[in-house]
RNA sequence: CGGGGCGUAGCGCAGCCUGGUAGCGCAUCUGCUUUGGGAGCAGAGGGUCGUUGGUUCAAAUCCAGCCGCCCCGACCA
């Protein structure tokens, strides 16, 4: 992409509302624009992080073995009127009459759907286990939104459902989505603790919620230093293998939000130097509810004794959205975002120093060409801007690696290549750095 | 919903207390000079002062209602 032909309205001074440092970067790097309290318009350059984030969850629900699907947005109120939950959602659900004066709502999440849709087709425990999901935009309508996309009232989220034939059986299905959580958080660059939640009226050790650890996190967080370091399995996991050790490795250290945080059983538990108490953000969170929905919902499946008996379920949540707000509390600096490689917006950005410069021009448009080439998709800056204005932007926006191009270097056939998360800067000949950044050198 | 605060040009703000017909910086536009880390000079455009009503000769300014937004609390991906 050409800046001259991007939409990318980067300010150079703070919107008043924005409190926390990722609000302020997303509004300044011209990601997103606010429309209304927690409901925003994704722009250009947040869009495609957006797009990113949500290309590695897809990608590793489908390697834990999780089919993708689509549910709509809007539902009707009938469903969750089955269930019992129509009216126990209170106002955070907001409820919508069509020109029939039907009752829809706009999904807060998915439960009763995805329930109606298994018990229409799905008879009998052969047919079992089935994991199913979408990426979707959720509506609740909070109290009180607040940290920009962190906390929104319009949401992007992954949703998982499991069906199992008993309990055991949904344990393993939940052991999927546990490990699979952790590889994905991996990939984008953060260290994710699967923390034991609060499992309400259905009880078991059965919830987890995964944090991400950054300074500016909402919850306080202790937990076993080791199990950061842990750091996830891998892609290279057999999700059909038994997963029930890996996932025992991490549940076994302790890691507790404030709420759920027990000092004695902490200090009892962990040596002092592996205690590690910071802030932490929610950014996944499962469950295996039973048969919450599917016993009043009466979506049953023919055991092999030939009783019916109601499936059991889990659900699985990533907030899709909140990670990029979450990513940047994690990785910024002074200047702006510093974004992993994996989820940047682009991959390389190319400043030409003197846009109008016959030989800079033609510079910039050979590498610009070939790393382009290379798939690494390169965001050229050709607008007239000074120089410093570009070092400043593209500082700001964060992209992990910057090719320079300029007339005095071109002289000596020089270009400069600046690794943004490190600072560091190297003079290399415009043919090497272009090859090697195209060899995904510097990332 | 309880408590606190804010709404004046695209963004950041001053002006309000003590009413007299709107200003600063950045951004934008034009011209010239510049061009290697957020340029300089000269000029220009842009605002029903959130909204409705009240007080007054006169309201951005005082009073009331409404709307919107932000922060703290309870809730959540």
């Amino acid at each position: 992409m050409r800046l001259s032909r991007f939409f990318l309205p980067v300010l150079k001074e703070t919107p008043g509302e924005a409190k926390i440092v990722s609000h302020r970067l997303m509004l300044r790097a011209g990601m997103v624009r606010q429309e209304a309290a927690g409901i925003y318009a994704w722009l250009p350059l947040g869009f495609r992080v957006l797009k990113k984030i949500e290309q590695i969850v897809r990608e590793e629900q489908d390697r834990a073995g999780a089919a993708e699907m689509l549910m709509p947005t809007l539902q009707p109120a009938d469903l969750w009127r089955e269930s019992g939950r129509y009216d126990g959602y209170g106002k955070e659900m907001l409820r919508i009459i069509d020109r029939h004066e039907r009752d829809l709502l706009y999904g807060p999440t998915n439960e009763e759907m995805i329930t109606e849709i298994f018990r229409a087709s799905v008879k009998s425990y052969k047919d079992l286990p089935k994991l199913l999901y979408h990426i979707q935009w959720k509506f609740r309508d909070e109290i009180r939104p607040r940290f920009g996309v962190m906390r929104g009232r319009e949401f992007l989220m992954k949703d998982a459902y499991s069906f199992d034939v008993d309990e055991a059986a949904a344990r393993r299905s939940y052991n999927r989505m546990f490990i699979a959580y952790l590889n994905t958080f991996a990939r984008m660059g953060l260290k994710s603790v699967p923390m034991r939640a609060d499992t309400g009226p259905i009880g078991g050790d059965l919830s987890h919620e995964f944090i991400i650890l950054a300074e500016t996190g909402e919850s306080e967080v202790f937990c076993d230093s080791s199990l950061v370091e842990m750091g996830a399995p891998g892609v290279g996991v057999d999700f059909d293998g038994d997963l029930q050790p890996l996932v025992d490795q991490r549940t076994a250290l302790y890691a507790a939000t404030d709420e759920m945080h027990d000092a004695a059983r902490f200090e009892a538990e962990v040596p002092e130097e592996r205690r590690l108490s910071a802030r932490g953000i929610e950014v996944g969170h499962i469950f295996y509810f039973g048969e919450k929905y599917s016993d009043p919902m009466k979506a049953l499946v023919a055991h092999s004794d030939g009783q019916e008996r109601p499936v059991h379920m889990g659900s699985y949540g990533v907030g899709v959205s909140r990670l990029v707000g979450a990513i940047i509390e994690a990785h910024h600096d002074e200047a702006g975002c510093v974004w992993p490689q994996e989820v940047a917006p682009f991959g390389v950005g190319i400043i030409n120093l003197k846009a109008g410069d016959e030989a800079t021009d033609a510079a910039c448009a050979s590498a610009y060409a070939k790393l382009t080439e290379a798939g690494r998709e390169p965001l050229l800056d050709d607008t007239a801007e000074r120089g410093g204005a570009k070092f400043a932007t593209m500082d700001l926006i964060g992209l992990p690696v910057q090719l320079i191009i300029g007339p005095r270097g071109l002289k000596e056939g020089k270009a400069e290549v600046k690794v943004r998360a490190t600072g560091e800067r190297v003079e290399l000949s415009v043919e090497d750095a272009v090859a090697r950044i195209a060899d995904g050198a510097f990332l």
